[in-house]
DNA sequence: CTGGTATTTGAACATGCGTTCAGATAAAGC
DNA sequence: GCTTTATCTGAACGCATGTTCAAATACCAG
């Protein structure tokens, strides 16, 4: 057999990515084997490099395209307003989007160190530029008195760190609804950056 | 050759969990060799299995040492008090014990999918009787009207993701000192809690 | 219908994997 | 010094790995 009837490039390209994806989430990176991604396209292994020059760049093209959405939904969803305002839809936004892409997020935090040091550095890149947003919304809050930090670089870093970590628990079936816990992580949110009195 | 000079097994033994510990938080689980391993060691493969019965059980028996030692030292840490001097308490051990275990914490949140269905388990009813306790003391302040929370579960949950993040980012060698930072994160901690008004 | 292009197969490559084990040597006990 | 026990070597096992490539077939334009 060679060419299989119903092959196009615009199927098996994006077929690929998204089995990879979810192969790379469940299993890890190394674990995972081109053989195994192509069985999940219904393919056989020699094909994926019609589309990928080797492993390690689908896990960076992956990685990357997961930061450029990040960046760029977060650039849409950006509203102006009080710094208050402006943390709160910071809030809500990661909550969402980290919860509709959590394949693609734990690849993220877990596949770093099987980049090379080059695409490790523009993925780190990408991810300063995220957290930076928020830390400059932190910065606005203090100037105006909106909020009290000793920190806003660390505080930033803790914020998302305790916003990302809801993926680690939060299932569709669970006790709460995800509207429930955005509130409540706002809650928190505004409690952790809150002007005493 | 046969064995050699200076071999025991008291030596040995701890050589490789150590070397294990280290090797699978810089590459992973999967992507270490059990001849890497020998290798750091300064022994051949085979030698390995005179300490282990085989690779997933070293991998096991490093999470479930981990767990046990926090566990442990979390008891013997452990105050009386306050509910506001407990959860201070908690707050600055989990820091500092996280700093001194950065390998062994890594593969703890890395490495739970490379583990059997049924040694997950064993690691995940440890990981909760630590969340656990941090619950018992947000709902102890809770009743004593010394903190306000809409939900103890989702707060202790956010608490312990927010500490365990320091290790992303924090370095020796960086702008703060693990004492300033352990600070830092305890006033976070006490403003997330806080009873407003 | 014909010729060119897109796409996949299937076999092959060298290499590395986890694990086993008989044989060899070092250490310890008597 | 001899025997027993602890420890390690080195080779071997079958199998899986990422990647390459010529040959084969499907699709598409004219």
């Amino acid at each position: 057999m060679a060419r299989t009837s119903g092959s196009f490039s615009d199927i098996t390209g994006p077929k690929i990515r998204a089995a990879a994806l979810r192969l790379f989430a469940r299993h890890g990176y190394a674990a995972v084997s081109m053989r195994q991604i192509a069985g999940e396209v219904g393919v056989q292994a020699g094909a994926l490099y019609n589309y990928i020059p080797d492993k390690q760049s689908l896990l960076f093209d992956l990685l990357k395209g997961h930061m450029d959405e990040l960046l760029a939904e977060r650039a849409a969803n950006h509203l102006t307003g009080s710094p208050t305002t402006r943390l709160e839809d910071f809030t809500r936004f990661h909550i969402r989007f980290h919860h509709m892409r959590k394949d693609a997020v734990f690849i993220s935090y877990m596949e770093l160190r099987n980049l090379t040091e080059e695409n490790f550095a523009l993925i780190e890149a990408l991810r300063s530029r995220y957290e930076n947003d928020l830390q400059t919304i932190l910065e606005a809050g203090r100037a105006s008195g909106d909020f009290t930090l000793s920190d806003a670089k660390v505080s930033a870093r803790a914020i998302i760190a305790m916003l990302t970590g809801v993926n680690t628990w939060f299932r569709e079936d669970g006790r709460l609804k995800l509207a429930e816990v955005e509130q409540i992580y706002w809650q928190m949110v505004q409690n952790l950056v809150a002007s005493r009195g």
